[in-house]
DNA sequence: AAACACACGGAAATCCATTTCTGTGGTTGA
DNA sequence: TCAACCACAGAAATGGATTTCCGTGTGTTT
C-alpha cells in the first residue's frame, strides 16, 4: 500500500521517486560519493519536486553538532541585551548556527532548568548575558565552551566578556578636559552597582593624568533617571566656589539628559557654559536630549559579535581562553560637549 | 577497551554500569514497562552518577516532535518585540517548548533561507512578528501552524493577531471626553503608516459618538519623535479659535512627550489647560515626561502570550483557526490628563 | 582472451532513545 | 506433576540522514 504520504518528505520518498537507494540520495544532493552526473540529476529533480529538505535532527545525530547556540539571559530581554542579541546574531547567522533564546528571569532555578534544557538539546555552545551589576556564580565545568557576556563570572577560569566602563569614563573626562573645562562633576547611579564605582574611578584617573582633582563635592551618585539628573543639575549650578562646574559627565544617558534639562530650564547654556557626556549611547535619550548628548557607546552589538565569534572558534576546536576582556568604549560627539 | 568516555554519557553508558540493557534504562528512567523496584533504582542510581540527561535530539527524531517553535522576526530586537518575545517565552516556557529566534532583518531573502532553516530543523511552530506599518506577504502552507503576531498576513487564511489601534485610540479620546475636554487634536506620525491611519479613525468614531468633531486644523501629522510633537504643540497653542485646544492624544509616547515639553515651555499648564493621552506605555517616555503620562497599553506581553498559546493549541492538535484578530488596549491613567 | 582496474550504486552500520515484541525464569493452580 | 501464567528484562525495530564497505558491470590492458 502507498504511504499515506502528506507529511514532510524523507530521504526514502526521494530515492523512491528517482528509483535509486536512500544513501545514493545523499550522495547526490551532497555531492559525495561517484555517481553519475545522469543520476544525480534524476536525484535532484525528484527532491526539488517533493520539495525535499533533509531532517537537520538526523543530521546533528549522526554529526554530534547542532549548529544551535544557547543564550541564556538573567536580564529579560532589555535595553542592554536587545544590541548585544543582534551582535550575537550577526556572527551566529553567518555561521549558519541558530539561536535558543532562554531567558530566567534572574531565577536561579529557572536558570538551572534552562541550562539543563540546553544541554539535552545538545547546543554547541553557551553564552550567559544579562546586565548584573556585580560578578555572577560561574555555571562550572560543562561539555560545551561557554562565554559569559556583558556580564562576568566569578570564576576566572571562565571567559568573560564585558566593555571597559573605565575606560569609557576616562574617554569621556578626557573629552571634557580637551575642550577646556576646568572643573568636571560626576553625576551616577548608585554606588552599590559596580559600574558606578568604575566610572568614577576612570573619571579620576583621567583627571588625575592631567593634574586636576575630582572635587567630592562634584560626585553626585543617586539613581539611574532623568528625575535624579534634573535634581543633581539644581544642586551642580549652585557649587560655584572657587569656579562654576563647566563640565559633568553622567553615568548613564538618562542622566544626562536629565542634568540637560535642568541646567536648560535654569538658564544654563549647554554645551557653552556647562559641556555634558553621558554614557550608553541610547538613541532616543540621545536624540530626544536637547541638545543631543555626547556620550559613550559600549559598542554592545560588537561585544555581542565578538564573544560569537570566541564560541564558534572553540566550537570549531579552537582555544576558548579564559579571564576578563574588557573591550574599549567609544566616544560618539554630539552638540552637547562642543559649541557648533 | 574500554571506551574512552568523558563525552556526554548514553543510554548505553548508563546501561554498561547498571548492567542491564539500553532499553531497560529508558523504562527505568521514564517510568514505563514493568521492572523490578530494586533494578530501577540501581539504574536511577547509575544515570545520576554519570550525570546522564538524555539527548532531546534522539527523542525528537522518534516522537516527530521538537519541542521548539521558531520566531522568525523582520524589526531586529526592537522595542515592540521585546515584550511580544517576553510574552511568547512566558507561554512557551510554561508548556516546555523552546524558543528558536530568527531576525531577517526586513530582508525577504534572509527571511526565506530562515524559514528553510526552521523547517529544517523541524520546529512544531512558528510565529512571525515585527512591526510592520503594512499587512506583510503569506508565508504560504506550510506543514506547521503559523500565528502572525503585531504584523497581519494579507492572507486571509492565516492567523494573524494584533492590537486594536482604534479601539486604543477611541479610548484615549473617550478619556480626554470625560474629563471634559471640548476640543480634542490628535497628533501623530506619517501618514503612510497604517496606525496613524487608524487611530485617527478611533479618534473621529469616539467623537462623533459624543456628538463632536475632529477639526481637519487639528490632525497633525509628521514623525514619530519628540521634535515633531514640540513642533505641533506650537501649533496648536496658536489654534485657540473659536476655543483653545484642550485635549491632546498622540499617537506614541514620543511625540505626547514632546508635545508636553512644548506645552509647559509655552507656558501652558498640563494637564489643567490641556490633556495629554499618548500611545504605547514605553515606561521612559511615560515616567521621563512631565508630567508622567496617561497613556493607551497594547498589551504586548499578553499578546505574545497569546499566540503562543494558540500556536501550542495548534500544535497539540487542535484547531489554530485563521483570519485577523484584534485585541483590546487599555487605558493607562497618569498626570498628564488628570489633576491630582 | 584473460586479467585487471574503475566507475557506479546498493546494503548495512551509525548516531541515541524509545517501544514493541519475545523469551526466560519462577510461581500458582488443577 | 504438568500446564498455565506472571514478573521481569533483553533483543530488535524505529526514526532520518550519512558513511563505509562491497559487489556488480563496463572498459582497458597485454
Amino acid at each position: 500500500m502507498p504511504r499515506t504520504e502528506s507529511s514532510t518528505p524523507t530521504v526514502r520518498d526521494v530515492a523512491q521517486l528517482a528509483g535509486v537507494s536512500p544513501g545514493t540520495v545523499s550522495k547526490a544532493l551532497n555531492g559525495r560519493g561517484q555517481l553519475r552526473e545522469e543520476t544525480r540529476q534524476r536525484v535532484q529533480d525528484a527532491a526539488d519536486k517533493l520539495g525535499f529538505h533533509p531532517n537537520q535532527l538526523a543530521k546533528s545525530l549522526i554529526e554530534g553538532r547542532t549548529y544551535t547556540v544557547g543564550v541564556l539571559t538573567t536580564a529579560s530581554f532589555g535595553r542592554f541585551t536587545m544590541p548585544l542579541m543582534t551582535g550575537i546574531e550577526d556572527s551566529l547567522g553567518a555561521g549558519k548556527v541558530s539561536t535558543l533564546f532562554c531567558d530566567s528571569r534572574g531565577d536561579p532555578l529557572r536558570e538551572r532548568h534552562y541550562l539543563q534544557e540546553l544541554l539535552s538539546r545538545r547546543v554547541d555552545g553557551l553564552v550567559v548575558t544579562g546586565r548584573k551589576p556585580d560578578p555572577r556564580h560561574s555555571l562550572g565545568r560543562l561539555p560545551i565552551p561557554v562565554v559569559y557576556a556583558l556580564t562576568q563570572s566569578e570564576d576566572d577560569g571562565d571567559l568573560s566578556m564585558t566593555y571597559d566602563d573605565r575606560q569609557g569614563a576616562e574617554l569621556a573626562t578626557n573629552h571634557l578636559i580637551a575642550v577646556g573645562r576646568k572643573r568636571i562633576a560626576y553625576v551616577s547611579g548608585p554606588t552599590r552597582h559596580l559600574s558606578t564605582r568604575l566610572r568614577q574611578q576612570g573619571t579620576e584617573d583621567a583627571l588625575e593624568a592631567a593634574g586636576m582633582k575630582l572635587d567630592p563635592r562634584d560626585v553626585l551618585l543617586g539613581e539611574w533617571s532623568e528625575a535624579w539628573g534634573r535634581t543633581a543639575a539644581g544642586i551642580l549650578i549652585r557649587q560655584a566656589e572657587p569656579i562654576p562646574v563647566d563640565g559633568i559627565f553622567c553615568g548613564s544617558d538618562q542622566i544626562a539628559r536629565g542634568v540637560a534639562d535642568g541646567l536648560r530650564e535654569a538658564g544654563v547654556d549647554v554645551p557653552r557654559q556647562v559641556a555634558i557626556v553621558g554614557f550608553d549611547n541610547w538613541d532616543v535619550m540621545v536624540q530626544g536630549s536637547r541638545p543631543p548628548l555626547t556620550t559613550i557607546d559600549p559598542n554592545l552589538t560588537m561585544l555581542g559579535q565578538l564573544a560569537a565569534n570566541r564560541l564558534l572558534n572553540a566550537i570549531d576546536g579552537g582555544e576558548l581562553g579564559s579571564g576578563h576582556i574588557l573591550r574599549p568604549c567609544d566616544l560618539v560627539l554630539r552638540q552637547s560637549s562642543m559649541s557648533s
